[in-house]
RNA sequence: CGGGGCGUGGCGCAGCAUGGCUAGCGCGCUUGCUUUGGGAGCAAGAAGUCGCUGGUUCAAAUCCAGUCGCCCCGACCA
């Protein structure tokens, strides 16, 4: 490809709507251009990186047996009324009606479509198990898109869906699939973690998230690196040591606390450490009404209670709804006489006389120990931060930050019961399939290879995903000679099957060097008069600080040299 | 959805408070000459319904109202 024939808007400066790196270097290395909010059109360059993506992603997915298909985008509402998904998916599903005034969305995902199709054509067990995948455009309409397109409303994402005929079949199909999201993240030449993700009301360890690490990451990684442990924020579990408490029983006083409601505002006024108070938060929940107690300077992990609980609903309660079951106003609610069914944080259990609220106004209480009331036990309900233990070996746990590019899934019988997906098993007897998912980002994992890899400069990509491999950049193109031996350079690299672009602009150098620097090319090899009079030509790695001087003999061989090893890491 | 900010040639901005000459600046773009190892120099150009609609006024980029778009922050922890 020739530099000057190709459409690569680069920019030197940053259009204001820009806030990340990733974003604001994808914008001025001509990647994309924004059409309206959360919604892109991307450019030659930015459109090489994601097929190579995608091309990595095909070639992994069918080692595994997985088979490409390509599902619409626009659906209709039946199909999603009968997942249930028609209600719950609540305002991401951009819904919309025909000319004749039929519902129909934009798919945010593909379960309702893939299932339906399979449970039309598959009826007997020696057709299982089938993995079908598809890349292909997204729509959700999500609450604030932003940063470019890591969170966009219509992006690229590869989505695979896999039926089996029982749980071991699904499990064999769930590590299959997990293997070849770590080779296709291997490929792209990230630096990753799969990590254990939240598995709601189907449980086990049948959920990772594979997480891109970057620092201007939007998800939290808390992981122990003594044992290897990984799980995101909301999943994260904690370990306990058994500790002896005096359990005191019936030592608690009152004490005013007046106007005192939150935490560190009673902490500071009675002179003690946030953590030497028990605070009781009230939830409204399918199961009625619920109190959870955690220590006053951590937080409640609601997808943990969620999934102790098995609760569908929960949400914060609100002061009417406290004062009744309680007694007192907002900010002063505690476990003490609670007649509501309560649950406690570990913490709570090795904790010895602690304050809380009284359930009254402008009262607390202190000296308080877990004999002075009753709850249903004690979990581990609070969100992990660094210094907890870990679940598995009690080392320390540390937080990572990370982009979420891949996550799999095991449904089990989600949709094929809510859709009657079955198969006649080898007893002539009807089973529901058991299904799994699995994402990949497309146009997520472009954006964060960005993330993961730019300096002053712009980018700094892995050659699987760079635009192109090699830039051949001659200095000066009106002198002959380096011409002449960039021509010869460049088609023999054509010749190898190397991606190579030639920068034949008539621009100055300086340009020429900014430009491959920005858009990360890994490899640029510079042929200038300077050097050519001794014979030499220039090659430079992007990642490196200083270039080589390669006899101009020499240089093809150096370049492919160049290209394996950075294709190996 | 709540709060904040922004909207002026392709990009980044100034001008607006206190309305008034031909709406400026940098980058980019076009042409010519010079230059050619890290975003060149000189010269000459092209390009803007000041987001849109309505209002106030002799006069609106500037004041008022509405509207659209974009960006940021937040969305309940007692």
């Amino acid at each position: 490809m020739l530099f000057s024939k190709m459409f690569i808007p680069t920019m030197k400066e940053v259009p204001k709507e820009a806030e990340v790196v990733s974003h604001k270097l994808m914008l001025r290395a001509g990647f994309i251009r924004r059409l309206a909010s959360g919604i892109y059109t991307w450019l030659p360059l930015g459109l090489r990186s994601l097929r190579k993506v995608e091309k990595i992603i095909r070639e992994e997915m069918d080692k595994k047996g997985a088979q490409e298909i390509l599902m619409p985008l626009v659906q209709p509402k039946e199909l999603w009324v009968e997942s249930t998904r028609w209600e719950k998916y609540g305002k991401e599903l951009l819904r919309f009606v025909d000319r004749n005034n039929r519902d129909i969305c934009l798919a945010p995902t593909h379960e309702e479509v893939v299932t339906d199709l399979v449970r039309r054509e598959v009826r007997s067990y020696k057709e299982l198990p089938l993995i079908l995948y598809q890349i292909q455009t997204k729509f959700r309409d999500e609450i604030r898109p932003r940063f470019g397109v890591m969170r966009g409303r219509e992006f690229t994402m590869k989505d695979a869906y896999s039926f089996d005929m029982d749980e071991s079949g699904a499990e064999a199909s769930y590590l299959n699939m997990y293997d070849a999201y770590m080779n296709i993240f291997k490929r792209c030449g990230f630096s990753f973690r799969a990590v254990e993700a939240d598995t709601g009301q189907i449980g086990g360890s049948f959920s990772h998230e594979f997480m891109v690490l970057a620092d201007t990451g939007e998800d939290i990684i808390i992981s122990c690196s003594n044992c290897g442990y990984a799980a995101n924020l909301e999943r994260a579990e904690i370990g306990f040591v058994e500790r002896e408490t005096s359990r005191k029983k019936g030592a608690f006083k009152r004490v005013e606390t007046p106007g005192k409601k939150k935490i560190d505002d009673v902490a500071q006024f009675l002179g003690v450490a946030p953590d030497k108070l028990v605070k009781t938060l009230i939830y409204n929940t399918d199961q009625g009404v619920l109190g959870v107690l955690v220590k006053g300077d951590r937080e409640v992990n609601e997808t943990k209670l969620r999934n102790l609980m098995g609760l569908e609903y929960m949400e914060l309660a609100d002061e009417e709804t406290i004062e009744k079951v309680t007694g007192g106003p907002l900010g002063f609610s505690g476990p003490i006489g609670l007649k509501i069914p309560l649950v406690a944080d570990m913490d709570i259990l090795f904790m010895e006389d602690f304050v809380a609220g009284g359930n009254e106004r402008d009262v607390h209480v202190v000296e308080v120990n877990v004999e002075d009331f009753a709850v249903k036990g004690f979990y581990d309900l609070k969100t992990a931060q660094p210094g907890d233990l870990c679940p598995r070996c009690r080392d320390k746990h540390t937080a990572t930050k990370g982009i979420e590019v891949g996550h799999i899934f095991k449904l089990g019988l989600k949709y094929s019961k809510a859709m009657n997906a079955t198969f006649l098993d080898n007893g002539g007897k009807e089973q529901y399939m058991v299904m799994g998912c699995y994402g990949i980002g497309v146009s997520r994992t472009v954006a964060a290879a960005i993330e993961q890899g730019h300096d002053e400069n712009g980018m700094v990509l892995p050659i699987a995903i760079a635009p192109f491999e090699v830039d051949v950049l001659p200095v000066n193109t009106s002198h002959a000679e380096s011409m002449e031996l960039a021509n010869q350079v460049y088609k023999a690299l054509l010749d190898k099957g190397i991606d190579v672009i030639l920068d034949d602009r008539d621009e100055r150098t300086g340009v020429k060097f900014k430009d491959c620097d920005l858009i990360g090319i890994p490899v640029r090899v510079t042929i200038g008069e300077r050097n050519l009079k001794d014979g030499y030509v220039e090659i430079k790695l992007r990642r490196e600080k200083e270039s080589e001087r390669v006899k101009k003999e020499d240089v093809i061989e150096r370049i492919i040299a160049h290209v394996e090893e950075l294709k190996r890491v």
